[in-house]
DNA sequence: CTGAAAGCGCTAACAC
DNA sequence: GTGTTAGCGCTTTCAG
């Protein structure tokens, strides 16, 4: 017994091919036709199938997500919020890696291949070839972070500049006075707007002394070598991580060179991944909302494929600081449950 | 301008729309042809319709990936090994999220649509519901798990058994003499022969008392609400965790009650993935191979859609060890790299 | 309410 | 080597 198609329930039903389709996707068909017809598809065992439908109705009730590296939490994290959206609306998800910047491009292209419905695409890096692919696509993207002005491009936003502001304010809040930021590349978008907010914040604090670093990768590895560098050459009271991982990387560095987290040096980090709750000292972080990112990008994805004419949106998201053991406590504000605390953290704004 | 067909393509090219295909696709074809066709192709930037192509070619170049919660990192670190293989044959990578066991039968039974060439499915959960539909789809399917013996299906195994069994001599050889095993649901693969393996390697060592505990999920959370339970019930020199994510939230309950790892209470993880190497102490832990088993299971799916006719195959992929600080040093064996050391693992097996 | 027929875009016989 | 044609399985006009 080869493939059931409809064309057999047809014939099994003593009915059209035309009628058939109509029973079995609730368009017009007397309840007779409709009952012949759903024995006859349950008799056969028939299941339509997806190729031909796609072909016939343009659409494949596929989504695509496309991220550089899915080995970050974060970006595991606002995968699982989108899957949840779409896979309610009965869309499928497709995930890819973008890679670097030019399969990034051939990525947007081979969308008008049409195996998906529509992109939710998180970039590294962006290229005024990106943007125009993007522009240029008949297939619904939203981009999750910061396009150039004027692209017409739907976008959720995180904050970076207001996030890493909470982290300065923080800190400086909590006594320290010399401010290290310990970046990724400065050639991707994190890195470019966490640095930005970085100097924005700091900007008018005449009585802080800043310094900035760089790691090679946004992993614990290139963040605890570029730690090691910093560590070696000044003295910190406190150090922002472009992200969890590089903040791990630095409290490893850290704990090698025996110095006491938060006593000696205090490190914040940004993402507030699954990761900053269990290492060693909680690292308090600040939390970009990847969760609430996935969700919107995925509202936003379905409202475009809903209506392509609708205005672009940039969509954005509040941060908001994670207190954990690796900063010190604001005085007169008990840690909470004390030392042997179970690992949490405290919301701060 | 709407769609470029190849229609369109072949028109301008002046050739026919077999040639066209033919001069495309790399099947005979004149070389003047090809140029001519190339030309014609790359002017009206013609993209090839996906859609047509999968009803044609009765193939999607998709392959599925179900799981049943890809929060876990050790599904994360399947996966991108998964992705990275499939991806350099040109295959894209579907993510679907397993659910209950009527879901994932649906999944399987909907499998039959077509959308994708073949799936590698790690259900948490095995019926003989779910067997017979594995056998009965006609779309390749690879299981990362064990089946009942006798089943048709392709397998990846991990060796559970023999893995919990290097966690027990491991910590007999340290010298504990009361381990418990701090189980998930045991209604499920992973519990069940984690469970099995835990029996088997503790049966003939008198000189051993054991307990087994469960926690209600293989999460953080869950267990640490099930150390809780069992750390105020009885003393333990050590506990094997049914997973890293449980592992942790024993240290964490450790931690709360004042139990230091590892001289009170040794701890082992499995799975081994990066949180093992973050937590503090690190969390030694049993690496039963996630990235080796989506390697595998990658490979497999591919040979198994090159020819159907393949007997069903088992492959077994071998555990080993990570020592790390929540487990004392053997004697005599100094730990790596002093107190300072920076977080890493030793292998020892 | 139902049926006949066209056609989505592509590839693969088959004849030349 | 090339063109003609059928057809993958489905939905949707358009008549009746």
């Amino acid at each position: 017994m080869g493939r059931v198609t409809l064309a057999d329930v047809a014939r099994r039903a003593g009915v059209s091919l035309a009628s058939t389709s109509r029973a079995l996707n609730g368009q017009v068909a007397s309840a007779a036709t409709v009952e012949r017809v759903r024995r006859a598809a349950d008799e056969l065992g028939y299941i339509p199938d997806a190729s031909a439908r796609s072909l016939r109705l343009r659409r494949t009730g596929q989504l695509a997500f496309a991220v550089a590296d899915i080995g970050n939490p974060v970006y595991v994290e606002m995968m699982r919020e989108i899957e949840s959206v779409v896979a309610a609306e009965g869309y499928r998800l497709v995930v890819s890696r973008t890679g670097d910047a030019d399969a990034t491009l051939d990525l947007v292209r081979d969308l008008n291949q049409g195996y998906v419905d529509g992109l939710i695409l998180s970039p590294l890096r962006v290229t005024p070839a990106l943007v125009e692919a993007l522009e240029q696509t008949t297939v619904p993207t939203v981009v999750v972070g910061r396009l150039p002005e004027g692209a017409r491009v739907d976008t959720v936003l995180a904050d970076s500049e207001g996030g890493v502001a909470l982290a300065v304010d923080h800190l400086i809040r909590t006594g320290a006075r010399r401010i290290a930021f310990l970046n990724g590349p400065v050639d991707t978008t994190p890195g470019r707007f966490r640095q930005l907010g970085f100097r924005e914040a700091t900007a008018d604090r005449t009585e802080v002394v800043t310094g900035e670093f760089h790691a090679e990768d946004f992993t614990i590895d290139a963040g605890y070598a570029a730690a090691r560098v910093m560590l070696a050459a000044d003295e910190w009271d406190a150090v922002i991580a472009v992200n969890d991982l590089v903040g791990i990387g630095i409290l490893h560095a850290a704990h090698e060179r025996g110095i006491a987290v938060p006593d000696e040096l205090a490190v914040i980090g940004i993402d507030n991944t699954t990761l900053a709750d269990v290492c060693h000292p909680g690292l308090t972080s600040v939390d970009l909302g990847a969760a609430r990112r996935g969700h919107k990008a995925a509202r936003l994805i379905l409202a475009r494929m809903e209506d392509g004419d609708l205005p672009p949106r940039a969509v954005r998201v509040a941060p908001s600081l994670h207190e954990r053991g690796s900063t010190a406590a604001l005085a007169g504000a008990a840690r909470p449950g004390g030392p042997a605390a179970v690992p949490g953290s405290r919301r701060v704004r």
